[in-house]
RNA sequence: GGCCCUAUCGUCUAGGGGCCAAGGACAUCGCCCUCUCACGGCGAAAACCCGGGUUCGAAUCCCGGUAGGGUCACCA
């Protein structure tokens, strides 16, 4: 790949799924990258020990994967600043607070969490914002400090934050965002732990690995003034920012699990096409152009522009994604959702895996059939259920409504005795026959194709008749509406 | 509460001073096609948060209010 400076990055921590939001942020970021000739750089930002698991790092690629959000750099891809997992990264970030201690940039820290629990009450109960300088220690002298860590006395590390002026960046889809120095605190860059804070972290890692534009999500807007500070006073060359907006649910709150599905897998197991979840989470805000809605990644890419990504926060519709997500389904050739159902079809017993295998082509017709009626893969298997298995059982009131008038019970098994006994059986030969019969009672066809469809699917509602018969067979066809004359005379 | 962000149909949005009596998509409601459903076609209803400015002219620029969201940790 070439170098051309661009370098972007996703950096989720692997605390859980991959929940709608970053999976939306991620997307930017990989249209970002991939519109620009950039380099995509994956990091597992795992330094909350408590909460990581290795299980969610699995799962977070595996959803990456599953929606086709390829990384460049990353784990397992690996790259030129490798690891790209924070916790194998801890001497990187041990050596930037050391030198940040000498410069004077950031000093130790011996107020214990009570301590500091209890001035932010104070304050808080005074009504004044809990601001934490340093108190004694910001201007300690240096080497009593210092004797005091290799004591071993617990500590932090500091950032000494400036008290007068502003830090100000400008946002490539919000413009210029400032905010005073004084109030930002003196935050903690390394733990007692002795690991990194977030911040720290991200501003190390984010430096080192040379990205170029930092695309994340609008709720790292107020991390952005320290980080710059963490930058400026490691002398690094500040990144562009982006930051996008949430995904709300209906009712204008966060999206979580509260709103049903929230994380990649529960969008597979409902049955979304990971082409369609990328499609409608990339028009999601981006401010696309409004006429046409169905990209492929590479023309989502090709016409991305970070600058026209909407600033407000995005309900996410799931009734819209549906819409999307049919017609990825019937972009989908006949021969893709065979494949598709037949492992569904075997697990739901609709079919045995035996039937299946042998007739292939015959699913690949019958989903060429039902292809413009399925909102999600998780349709097929009822949506195909007649298809398949011999007899049927039929709603007897509905099966009253059909059958019980005086039309179709004289003239239902002269119909059936005529289709079984057709030289040949297809959609042209079934319709004729059908429609001749009605023709010559002086009938709209409808009279017999509403209680032929009944008979031979068990529903009010299929593909077309007549394609159906033929793909259905003759036998099955015949046998089931022999069941239904049966039934007629009892 | 402090700080920050945002504000066009129900939802996602187009719009970046006159081309807007505001356009598209999804959803909704009619009609057409038709063997049902779906697809498709046609049509309807539906929005510039409020108040001040700036300007010959504002959905578009500025200010204030209001509302929603984010964030205030040795979580990320």
């Amino acid at each position: 790949m070439e170098d051309n400076g661009i370098r972007v990055r996703y950096a989720p921590s692997p605390t859980g799924t991959l929940h709608v939001g970053g999976v939306r942020t991620a997307l930017f970021n990989w249209l970002f990258a991939r519109k620009n000739d950039g380099v995509f750089v994956l990091r597992i930002e795992d330094t909350d020990l408590e909460r990581s698991t290795e299980e969610s790092t699995e799962q977070l690629k595996s959803s990456m994967r599953w929606i086709h959000l390829d990384w460049d750099e990353g784990p397992e891809t690996n790259g030129p600043h490798e690891p790209y997992k924070q916790t194998e990264r801890m001497p990187l970030y041990r050596e930037a607070a050391q030198k940040l201690v000498e410069s004077g940039a950031a000093y130790y820290d011996f107020a214990t969490a009570e301590e500091l629990t209890e001035l932010r009450e104070t304050a808080r109960r005074e009504g004044r914002t809990p601001i934490y300088t340093g108190g004694e220690y910001r201007d300690m002298d240096a080497d009593e400090a210092l004797r005091r860590v290799q004591t071993g006395e617990s500590h932090t590390v500091r950032f000494r934050t400036p008290r007068e002026g502003s830090t100000v960046f400008g946002d490539m889809i919000r413009g210029d965002i400032s905010f005073e120095n004084e109030n930002i605190e003196d935050f903690v860059l390394m733990k007692s732990t002795n690991t990194p804070t977030y911040n720290f972290a991200a501003a190390v890692d984010d430096a080192q690995m040379k990205i170029s534009h930092v695309i994340r999500g609008d709720d790292h807007i107020s991390n952005t003034p320290r980080q710059i500070l963490i930058y400026k006073a490691l002398g690094y060359d500040l990144p562009a920012f982006a930051h996008v907006p949430q995904v709300l649910g209906p009712d204008k709150k966060k999206l979580s699990k509260r709103h049903g599905a929230a994380s990649v897998e529960d969008f597979a197991e409902q049955g979304i096409l990971p082409e369609a979840l990328f499609n409608y989470l990339a028009l999601l805000g981006a401010g696309y152009a409004a006429d046409e809605e169905i990209f492929s990644p590479g023309e989502l890419a090709e016409r991305f522009r970070i600058e026209k990504v909407s600033g407000n926060p995005a309900v996410f519709d799931e009734t819209k994604l549906l819409s999307i997500n049919a017609l990825y389904m019937r972009k989908q050739s006949p021969e893709e959702l065979a494949m598709l159902a037949a492992p569904m079809l075997a697990e739901s017993g609709v079919a045995s895996a035996d039937e299946l295998e042998r007739d292939m082509p015959r699913l690949t017709k019958i989903m060429a059939l039902l292809r413009e009626r399925l909102q999600r893969t998780t349709d097929i298997p009822e949506a195909a259920a007649y298809f398949y298995g011999d007899t049927l059982e039929y709603d007897p009131e509905e099966f009253e409504k059909q059958f019980g008038k005086d039309f179709v019970k004289e003239n239902f098994p002269e119909l059936v005795e005529r289709l079984e006994n057709l030289s040949e059986w297809n959609e042209t030969t079934t319709e004729e026959c059908i429609r001749g019969l009605a023709a010559e009672k002086e009938k709209g066809a409808r009279h017999l194709i509403h209680p032929v469809r009944f008979a031979a699917t068990g529903r009010t509602v299929s593909a077309g008749l007549f394609e159906t018969l033929e793909l259905l067979g003759r036998e099955r066809s015949i046998s089931r509406m022999e069941d239904t004359v049966g039934k007629m005379g009892a």
